[in-house]
DNA sequence: ATTATCTATAGATCTATAGATAATGC
DNA sequence: ATTATCTATAGATCTATAGATAATGC
């Protein structure tokens, strides 16, 4: 049964449908909106915030990146070359530097970890924690034989103080100080990153 | 327009209305119920779920609990009183089972550590952590007067440590080895609580 | 008159897909 | 023929409340 009054509202069209040649623009707006939008709301904000601040609809986000999962690796791309191109420096500091911006992840870019825990749990074997400790081992080695860290440290313990770093992070709720609570609750670990130059990691 | 098949189905009433008469009971299975479900789901669980698992409609827990926080408040009310009660016995050990029990806690009662955050997003002023830290307060200047743990410590330390320890908690997949992960981890930093008798939270 | 129960559902939000439309390559 | 867009919406889930009903205290 059709109503006699069913609206025939004129269209206008929100969006002109560019075909396949929106694709490259749809795609890299939708990750610089996933970025802004993991930012603000952490790893489980609705992809439908994402798909809206990207200017799409839905369906397009969904055709690019079939899981959130698929999603956040896209949009965090960057993070692992940055990481693999400091891993690839010959520097006895290169695992400081990497280390370091482990830590500046862990408060402002949460989702980035995150992302390592959901990974795990669809995947179980493989991870980006996994991943990271491969590419933090030689490095960590170089700084070890150059005696820019303590020769006991391990991957493992670097990966664990970004741990610690996210429990400080999400457990405190102002922002101000959270940086130095950060360095203190790391600092007493003895997993603060000393800055390049320092001797060791340790700081009482 | 009323149609001429509306169907009058023989109310079998679930459940007898008795009034207030089960409020008590009520209120008591949904408690049990948000502390089951707060523990395999985490503070951010549905309250409806909660409110399946009582048996009761959303409206009774919504009318007993009118918030999240007023519901998990009193499901771990008696929480509060296990520390309460240790921080009254005149023990010099007294902040090392409040500090070992904070620990189990973060470990096995996420949702507990969870509700001190949401608490302090709703008051800023008052939450869960300033008044453990009240609590933590005077058996941790007992337990080092007499020699029990490092003179340095605070009750400021200590709360870091749940939180770092949370932090592995969350990050952490598999629940194998995650008692010893927490444990290596407050090691590193000297938060693990030190078995009552021995002399220092710091173990190398 | 008061208190609380109970069912039912409005309203908000989010995930994921259907289906019509447009552009492009062969 | 293929690829992707775009709008629209089904379906699931969750919060929070409306409204009828029952028991109890005065």
């Amino acid at each position: 049964m059709v109503s006699g009054y069913a609206i025939s509202v004129p269209r206008v069209p929100a969006k002109p449908n560019r075909g396949p040649a929106a694709a490259r623009e749809n795609r890299d707006a939708i990750l610089a909106a996933a970025r802004e939008v993991f930012g603000e709301r952490g790893y489980d904000a609705p992809l439908s915030a994402v798909a809206q601040r990207a200017g799409v609809g839905q369906g397009v986000l969904y055709r690019h990146f079939p899981s959130r999962l698929d999603l956040a690796f896209a949009a965090f791309e960057s993070h692992w070359h940055e990481f693999e191109e400091l891993a690839a420096a010959d520097s006895p500091d290169a695992v400081l530097q990497m280390w370091q911006r482990l830590i500046e992840l862990a408060i402002f870019e949460r989702a980035f970890i995150e992302m390592f825990v959901d990974q795990r749990r669809q995947h179980a074997d493989y991870d980006g924690g996994t991943r990271m400790q491969a590419l933090l081992s030689a490095p960590l080695e170089r700084a070890i034989a150059a005696g820019r860290v303590d020769a006991s440290l391990t991957t493992e313990d670097l990966l664990l103080g970004v741990a610690m770093a996210y429990g400080v992070v999400v457990t405190t709720v102002d922002a101000d100080g959270l940086v130095d609570t950060v360095a203190r609750a790391l600092a007493r670990a003895g997993l603060l990153p000393p800055a390049a130059g320092e001797s060791d990691g340790r700081r009482a």
